[in-house]
RNA sequence: GGGUGCUUAGCUCAGAUGGAAGAGCGUCGCCCUUACAAGGCGAAAGUCGGGGGUUCAAAUCCCUCAGCACCCA
């Protein structure tokens, strides 16, 4: 084996060694496992968030596949509509070009050569994640076959009055010139203002004082409001005031919504500009009045003076031609929330239109039910409340999009503006028996493409064709997915899974957390704190990563601030660490908690680990090189048991984990075996009996045949999460623990039911590794606190050995002398019996003392030292205890073998006491 | 205003069903001992956010306060 494991060969090898000889495809006959990828953005890149959820998605699949299930990761990508229109017209726009000046064929035409363009990237990236999804079954959601899915839902959903089309207020980006759905609104606090603007009464003299944010929206009042029992303006309520821009005369309401408490208390009332105005306009017959066009200029509906301005400027010129005329009685600082698209950043207008809606409620009831009955699972549970609490307050939701690269809504509209939807015009003439002589136009818009991510559960696997794919996988096992596409996705997956396939379309959603910087700060382009995913397993150099973080943003300005940023973090760049430690280092940071901080130091430690992993590898390796290992090996001793029960317990620890969704925990199980038990103990075990000439060819036979074995479980076990290079070591080591296969993916993950070397953990073989370990410990701190160099073999008597310690040492001396590097072990009765006031450092083990003389090696100053923080120690716990046992209700209550515990806690910290105190006064003396 | 989380070693985080606090990284000391210096050996370090309650026993269950974060309006 090479010296170093080279993860940029040996991931793209053997990565394509898996997808050529098709490893990635369901197979077998085992239980169907399935679950779907989230689809990204077919133009877009690979971000950490990705990463982290494709290295969750890929550990579970590999981990059910190695257990035999016929497993099935769907992969897949959306087409993004907005965001994927916006990159083309920006492109169209470098050139002087809007979408208008191509028209609409042509424009869509440009964006699918723009999607073929860059629709690999993500893609690729994703092969080197090492995931292993199904390709041949790659789906897009503009497929034919799923588009043909989005208009069959649509046709149904509209012939059941679940679609419908209406005017009502929605969120319109002026911006795109579009609607789009609540959730695509963010709402942030920015500073604004609060003006006080007078509206006189029509008839006599005074005014009202309205309090407002939006200036702009004056000239569409159709009323004021005030509060039906505040006493400053009950008298006025049924009167008029007149708007102080445009003159229009509008009265005075009395309503609920209004806070007394709030501004004036009085709220002038536009409904066709605001969401709470509308309903109170519903509520008092008020006809609202648009005053805007698409991209938010003041319409004709307003004084000729203001036509044509954009909002912002118009808010600015009314205010002053209020304040010229007095009407602005005060104004002051506001801080409140204003709503912003998520794509374009631009303010989002309340504002009326003829858009498609889906009626959610019927839809939602079902939903809501499935959760509740257990059907579908939320892991961690509790994210139950958060999906409850919006499906019960959820709004109808709008699906039509003003934008052109989307699914085309199945509408068709004749000359007198009747609707006919159907899944393609000729089925609709058939259908309906329409003339030809009949003129149809299709709708304009597009659909929300959350519309047909929520049918991808059943679309990709082929509905509305029943095939076998769709019968063998829906409902797919489990959705893997972040908490912050719960409302987007998840929870409409659910209503459209229950409508159409009549079940859920998985069991379980494995909620995982969002992966943000070392800071904290969550990642994004605009904040200059991105990591490609890539360039953690490439590495790259610093400047690139500055460069790459500071081109193209939004706000250029930023640039030195996030160069900066860059080299704190970053001062040498980033070291390529290969997609294993990348892979480990996410499943460690896959805990419960919502926030994932990615530093490069875990990552750093896992790189260290796979290195360690590889070596231990070679290690066993030369070792076999020198003996042929013949089979038949023997049965071993009880280390090479000890071994194979620390394997038992590992498989255990992360069977669970991974039922429990953590592969946090089991990360830490395969990390903690690796190092921990099999590199630290057994390798150094197994050296210094191979070095002992005492041992007999049997027991090495056995010992070779051990260290592949278990090597070889431990890939196994590893392989879910770490899969390159274990299967690069595997296709070595295989061999020699006298297996055979092809590729590691597809052997059995151990079990103790069908593997005899783990078939159960050997409990006494435990614990006497156990001490021999702690006898070893003991003697190591003797030797670290005294400071003797390593390279000196140091004597070890050792006093009051049982009969069992006796024999656990005689068996395992050479272990225990090349481990504590002992230059000789002498029982106390053997010869000179070692005075009980002796210069020698003591340790104790249970009732053994083990004593290391100190002559020529230390002050015994040091060892007093030493001795006294022990007693201090024992003498703390001994405190505890023994209050314990004073404790009546304790003695009465407690279950017997605790207050046994107890007791004889006590009794062993009384005689180590003893002991300590002996050995430390003779020192003294 | 409504909702949901979080607060454990210097840092980042584990601690199913309550019985004497763990890991990784970092820190300190000693070592190139032929698998690995991306390493080995040893060590130090926490009144588990504050207060109260339930219990023989609370990091763990309940209440309350404080701070932080997120979601919805």
């Amino acid at each position: 084996m090479e010296k170093a494991w080279d993860p940029q060969q040996g991931e793209r090898y053997w990565y394509e060694f898996w997808e050529s000889q098709g490893y990635f495809s369901p197979s077998g006959s085992g239980e169907p496992w399935c679950i779907m990828i989230p689809p990204p953005n077919v133009t877009g890149t690979l971000h950490m968030g990705h990463a982290f959820q494709d290295t969750l998605m890929d550990a579970f699949t590999r981990w059910q596949r190695m257990q035999g299930r016929r497993s099935l990761w769907q992969p897949g990508t959306d087409h993004a509509g907005i965001a994927t229109q916006m990159v083309v017209e920006r492109q169209l726009d470098a050139q002087g070009l809007s979408r208008h000046d191509l028209g609409r064929e042509a424009f869509i035409e440009r964006i699918w050569r723009w999607k073929e363009h860059s629709g690999s990237t993500i893609t690729r990236q994703l092969r080197r994640m090492g995931a292993s999804v199904d390709w041949e079954h790659e789906r897009f959601t503009m497929d034919e076959g799923l588009s043909a899915a989005v208009r069959e839902t649509f046709v149904r959903l509209y012939d059941e009055g679940l679609v419908y089309r209406g005017k009502r207020l929605v969120n319109w980006d002026p911006v795109l010139r579009t609607a789009v759905s609540d959730l695509e609104v963010i709402a942030q606090e920015e500073e604004g203002f609060l003006w006080r603007i007078r509206y006189p009464l029509e008839e006599g003299e005074g005014f009202m004082e309205v309090a407002t944010t939006r200036p702009e929206t004056v000239p569409g009042d159709v009323a004021v409001a005030v509060h039906p029992e505040d006493g400053r303006y009950r008298h006025l309520v049924g009167k008029n005031l007149i708007v102080p821009i445009g003159g229009r005369i509008v009265p005075i309401v009395a309503d609920e919504m209004v806070d007394p408490a709030f501004g004036t208390g009085c709220v002038k009332i536009t409904p066709a500009h605001d969401f709470n105005d509308w309903q109170v306009g519903a509520r008092h017959a008020l006809e609202g009045i648009n005053i805007f066009t698409p991209d938010a200029r003041l319409n004709d509906e307003v004084p000729e003076a203001y036509r044509g301005l954009d909002r912002f400027e118009a808010r600015s010129k009314i205010i002053e031609d209020l304040q010229a005329r007095g009407l602005v009685a005060h104004s002051e600082k506001h801080r409140m929330m204003v709503p912003r698209g998520d794509r374009s950043q631009a303010v989002i207008e309340p504002y009326l239109t003829d858009q498609w809606f889906v009626k959610t409620a019927p839809l939602a009831e079902p939903a809501i039910r499935a959760v509740e009955e257990g059907r579908i699972r939320f892991v961690p549970d509790h994210w139950d409340k958060t999906y409850f609490e919006w499906m019960r307050n959820i709004d109808d939701w709008c699906i039509s999009r003003q934008i052109w690269w989307g699914h085309r809504i199945p509408a068709w509209y004749d000359p007198e503006g009747n609707i006919y939807v159907g899944r393609s015009e000729e089925e609709l003439r058939r259908r309906l028996s329409l003339p030809d002589s009949l003129p149809l136009v299709q709708d304009e818009d597009v659909l929300d493409t959350w519309y047909s991510s929520a049918l991808w559960p059943f679309s990709t696997l082929g509905w509305p064709d029943s095939t076998e794919r769709l019968a063998t996988f829906y409902p797919t096992t489990v959705l893997i997915t972040g908490f912050d596409i719960i409302f987007f996705w998840v929870a409409r997956m659910i209503m459209f899974g229950l409508k159409f396939m009549d079940d859920v379309p998985f069991h379980e959603v494995y909620i995982h957390g969002l992966v943000r910087d070392g800071d904290g700060n969550k990642m994004s382009k605009s904040k200059g704190n991105i990591l490609d995913p890539i360039d953690l397993i490439d590495g790259i150099e610093l400047d690139d990563l500055i460069a790459k973080r500071t081109t193209g943003l939004m706000q250029p300005q930023l640039a030195p601030q996030i160069t900066r940023t860059t080299r704190r973090q970053f001062p040498d760049g980033i070291p390529a660490y290969g997609t294993d430690a990348l892979r480990f280092t996410f499943c460690s940071l896959a805990t419960q908690g919502r926030d994932i901080r990615f530093d490069l130091g875990r990552i750093q430690g896992y790189r260290n680990f796979c290195n360690k992993m590889w070596n231990a590898a070679r290690f066993v390796q030369m070792q076999s090189d020198q003996a042929a290992s013949e089979s038949s090996p023997d049965e071993g001793g009880v280390e090479e048991r000890w071994i194979f029960g620390i394997l038992r317990r590992t498989e255990g620890r992360m069977r669970t984990a991974f039922e429990r969704y953590r592969l946090d925990l089991a990360a830490q199980a395969i990390y903690d075996c690796i190092w921990n038990e099999f590199c630290d103990w057994y390798l150094e075990f197994a050296k210094a009996r191979l070095a002992d000439p005492d041992t007999p060819a049997q027991r090495r036979r056995a010992i070779l045949d051990t260290l592949a074995r278990s090597l070889e479980i431990q890939l196994r076990l590893a392989h879910p999460l770490i899969p390159f290079i274990t299967e690069a070591i595997w296709q070595r080591i295989a061999p020699l623990a006298r297996k055979s296969g092809r590729t590691l993916m597809l052997q059995p993950w151990p079990s103790p039911s069908d593997e005899p070397a783990i078939e159960k953990e050997d409990g006494e073989a435990i614990a006497h590794v156990d001490w021999i370990k702690d006898l070893i410990l003991a003697i190591r701190n003797i030797r670290g606190e005294l400071d003797i160099a390593p390279g000196q073999k140091i004597p070890v008597i050792l006093r009051n050995a049982k009969a069992l310690e006796r024999e656990r040492i005689a068996g395992g001396e050479s272990c225990v002398r090349t481990l504590a590097r002992i230059e000789s072990i002498r029982f106390d009765d053997e010869g000179t019996p070692t005075p009980a006031g002796a210069n020698t450092a003591t340790a104790l083990l249970g009732g053994m003392e083990i004593l290391v003389p100190l002559e020529g090696l230390v002050n015994k100053e040091i060892e007093i030292e030493r001795l006294d923080r022990q007693i201090e120690k024992l003498s703390r716990s001994l405190e505890r205890s023994t209050a314990k046992l004073a404790n009546a209700s304790f003695l009465d209550r407690a279950p017997a073998e605790v207050v046994a515990k107890e007791r004889s806690r006590v009794s062993e910290i009384e005689a180590s006491l003893d002991s300590l105190k002996t050995k430390r006064d003779a020192l003294a003396k």
